[in-house]
DNA sequence: ACCTGAACACCGTTCAAGT
DNA sequence: ACCTGAACACCGTTCAAGT
């Protein structure tokens, strides 16, 4: 693959504690670091070169192209999502919601990320222990072994999907086009208050949203209601 | 604004049934075709013109650059998601669970769109009423007060979120970058399968991942087990 | 009023050249 | 081995020009 070699073997190994030049890790931390800024689109090979104090033609040395950047920057934060806290609980349900959370954190700490992060498959290897690992948790959890199947993929699914729709606002509104999310549901709050019926709890819904902890508390509460839910049977349809 | 006017007033009005030249409207589609086929990164005022049949320069006369063409496309579907079916049930958590799945229906019908959709704020002169519908939906019921705000915004992010996943993975396997959705399971299914363990509850599971309509009932049970567990008080923290 | 086409500053990538 | 810089085909947008 042309003069350089871009991906396998060794990178520089430099022997000496000088300025080590330009390496791969410090290409994926400038590129991480321009995504946040900038988003996605704004990572740019010329960007990321200027960041770097280095001629943008010298990252395709390291690296085989700027997917091949995304890819490696996608790669490193999908490994944190493997990397959960210390203290877990033991309930089967609230082990689920702790990680969960986990999932979350990871999202919403890189939120112009989060799309690409979460629409890629998991990484081969560690799929079926995943899959073995959520199965007996729902097992030890209590759901009859008929739900747990599409259970699995409920709760993977509105898990991961919350926190994207968090970061996908959270980015918009980074964005700044219009007006902010404080202005536009105090906006909100507003022409509520001015009706003649009684809007008390329309407005507790809108501070509720613009306070703090809000989503960490819906996000906690939604899953764990879900959980217990379609552990017994909620989930299915009435019997008109 | 420019030589043009390209944001009010009349478009053309021709007088004579012929051949109309360029629309707004006929723009907007093209637009929306283009994104449904190479993604709203391949949204190219040049391949807009050449699918328009037409000089790219001639949409800047009916539309202020690129991004005015995609918030138009993006007003468009935006208006779709108020135009609910007929038959709805009574019920107020199955009303709530039909209007969860139609706009993860409208959400869907553009994949490559749903990411933009679903983070823009609501067009704020309906605002005001969907909060209002949404409190009373909640209230009729049988949610308490206290539990009415934060079941409110768990129920929002949680079903645009569950549909938003749903998109991103579809529009990442529409771009055909590795092996297919189906390849992936499958091999994970294979590997599971060449356990000594008994894996029939995981595999079972991979089974229901890749059924026609899995997608729709994780949707439908998920949201619906989450609405009754949040009104019986299940999103609470257990009290060790 | 509506559309065209040259021009400009960007972008990713190739490739020959430097050290 | 590692980096530079010119070059090419793209992109959005401006602006003068056509009809």
């Amino acid at each position: 693959v042309s003069p350089g070699r871009a991906s396998g073997s060794k990178p520089p190994a430099k022997g000496r504690g000088r300025a080590a030049g330009l390496t791969r890790a410090a290409i994926v931390d400038a590129a991480l670091a321009v995504i946040d800024s900038h988003g996605v689109e704004g990572l740019t090979m010329r960007r990321l070169g200027q960041s770097l104090g280095v001629d943008p033609m010298a990252i395709y040395w390291h690296l085989d192209g700027k997917a091949a950047v995304l890819d490696a920057v996608v790669e490193q934060q999908a490994a944190r999502l493997g990397e959960l806290g210390a203290p877990l609980p033991t309930d089967p349900v609230e082990l689920m919601v702790a990680i969960g959370q986990h999932f979350r954190r990871v999202l919403l700490e890189h939120p112009n990320l989060a799309p690409i992060l979460a629409s890629r498959p998991l990484p081969q290897p560690d799929a079926p222990a995943l899959v073995t690992f959520g199965v007996s948790l729902l097992r030890a959890a209590g759901f009859s072994d008929e739900d747990i199947p599409l259970a699995t993929g409920a709760i993977a699914t509105f898990g991961l999907g919350f926190a994207l729709q968090e970061a996908a606002t959270a980015a918009h509104h980074a964005r700044e086009l219009g007006p902010s999310f404080q202005e536009q549901q105090e906006s909100v709050r507003a022409q509520l208050a001015a009706s003649d019926r009684d809007t008390s709890l329309e407005e507790a819904a809108i501070a509720h949203r613009l306070s703090d902890g809000a989503r960490d508390a819906e996000f906690e509460s939604g899953l764990r209601a879900m959980l217990h839910g379609l552990r017994i049977g909620l989930g299915r349809p009435p019997t008109s």
